[in-house]
RNA sequence: CGGGAUGUGGCUCAGCUUGGUAGAGCGCUGCGUUCGGGACGCAGAGGUCGGAGGUUCAAAUCCUCUCAUCCCGACCA
């Protein structure tokens, strides 16, 4: 676990005790004979049992998922993106060739990146990390990398092969079914709270949250409103009714998430503003002239505009609303991703590109493979090669040509940014 | 660990250069009026100015030490 070996955390006392000077420190009496090494990730755990599981190819293939908290020495940490302690999910899995530890591993790439699309709805990048970039213990390493509003990128997810290392380093062999005996195969992948943090990112306004629908926790708040208790227990009973009406209704085959927002100490304005801040999806308004017109007033938070709905057409209109705000999402995010990515052929240009401080959006250019120019580059500019994308994002990008750092002859282009 | 900055009501900060009664906005409490885009008026409560020592008639302000927090740099999901 040489890669690691720098963030772990070490527990060299078991307790503490009240500072003579106030507070609380470390008892010296308390040192620890043998140290306790935190584990940043659970490989070892993980294949320290499956040696003892493993012996011949009919225990295979073998998948282990787990959600953990894990705990690094962060450095310097950053709100979700990077903080010492996460909760992530993690899967490891064991298979006797190396063909189907691939096909695994892309599998679990191709399941990272449609979550990201089709529920976050934040388009991302997926493909091989470089040998610089991958995780130290893997054959290689596969990704998914989104950028964000402000022109970064965010690794969010990671799939590795890991060929036979690992079995090597356990010591797992297991029997073939021609009786020879070979090192096990292995993948193990991961998604972390770190996505909750490239949601945010990704779609947030000035005004607070947006969440698409798919991951809002409410999609549809109403806010009954009446400046005195006759007229407000009306629009309380219309509003319940209507929340349970929607409720039933359901989206995405599963009941639309309301939420009635009944306090009576905040006015109608601080409940719109505070709803945008949490990101509601849509914010149906619902007072005495609602009532009497038989219609409401529906604001979709990625629009902000007010729309009259006549109270028989809000269901229907709630549905597809959702529906086109999902797709909206992603299409915007996708398109300030397209407006980000630029091709660049020049050192010259691509230096500039990355000047000062903050994300330069995706630079595509070409790379002649080296480890040694991969870090001069990134020494150089802080740019980092983020994915070496599967299928090209223009078709010309695997067109060989010349490495904007050495000029020596490059077999395509790579994507660069400034990563968190 | 190296460099930079900041500690003042619950929160965000001004005041410090040039020592002289500790301030603002937000929040909080009470009363009244409000309630379809973060309400308003009036009246209040709340701070040993991070800590210790020193200079001075007098220290938030000057000096020394100390503690804490934040930001920036060397195999990061």
């Amino acid at each position: 676990m040489e890669g690691f070996a720098k963030e772990c955390a070490v527990v060299t006392h078991y307790r503490l005790k009240n500072d003579p000077d106030g507070g609380i420190m470390v008892d010296p009496e308390a040192k620890l004979e043998e140290e306790l090494i935190i584990r940043p990730t659970s490989e070892t755990i993980i294949w320290n049992t499956y040696k003892g599981w493993i012996q011949s190819y009919r225990d295979l293939p073998l998948l282990i998922n787990q959600w953990a908290n894990v705990v690094r020495w962060e450095r310097r940490t950053r709100l979700f993106l990077r903080t010492a302690e996460f909760l992530w999910q993690e899967g490891h899995t064991a298979h006797a060739t190396f063909d189907e530890a691939e096909a695994e591993a892309k599998q679990m790439m191709e399941v990272y990146r449609s979550f990201a699309e089709d529920f976050m709805a934040v388009p991302v990048l997926s493909g091989l990390k470089s040998e610089g970039e991958k995780f130290a213990g893997a054959h290689h390493t596969y990704c998914i990398e989104a950028l964000v509003q402000d022109g970064r990128a965010i690794q969010a997810g990671t799939s590795h092969h890991l060929g036979q290392n690992f079995a090597k380093a356990f010591d797992v062999q297991f029997q073939t079914s021609e009786g020879t005996l070979d090192y096990v195969y292995a993948t193990s992948w991961g998604v972390s709270t770190r996505l909750i943090g490239t949601l945010i990112m990704a779609h947030s306004d000035d005004k607070g949250l947006v969440l698409p629908p798919r991951m809002a926790p409410i999609q549809v708040v109403i806010v009954p409103m009446g400046r005195d208790d006759e007229t407000r227990a009306k629009t309380y009973a219309a509003s319940d009714a209507l929340a349970a009406e929607l409720k039933k209704a359901g989206w995405d085959d599963v009941k639309m998430r309301t939420h009635v927002d009944k306090r009576e100490k905040e006015s109608p304005g601080f409940k719109f503003n505070d709803w945008e801040l949490k990101g509601a999806c849509l914010r149906i308004e619902l007072g005495p002239r609602d009532l009497e017109s038989g219609s409401v007033i529906i604001s979709r938070r990625d629009l902000g505009e007010k729309v009259t709905v006549a109270l028989a057409d809000v269901v229907s209109h709630c549905k597809a609303q959702l529906t086109e705000m999902q797709s909206a999402l992603f299409q915007a995010a996708l398109a300030r991703r397209t407006e980000m990515t630029r091709r660049v052929d020049t050192w010259d240009e691509f230096q500039k590109a990355f000047e000062g401080e903050g994300g330069a959006g995706f630079i595509v250019a070409h790379w002649d493979g080296t480890q040694e120019t991969e870090d001069a580059i990134s020494e150089a500019t802080k740019a980092t090669i983020r994915v070496i994308p599967l299928a090209p994002l223009h078709p010309d990008d695997e067109t060989p040509g010349t490495c904007v750092y050495s000029g020596k002859p490059s077999e395509r282009r790579v994507v660069f940014a400034k990563a968190y």
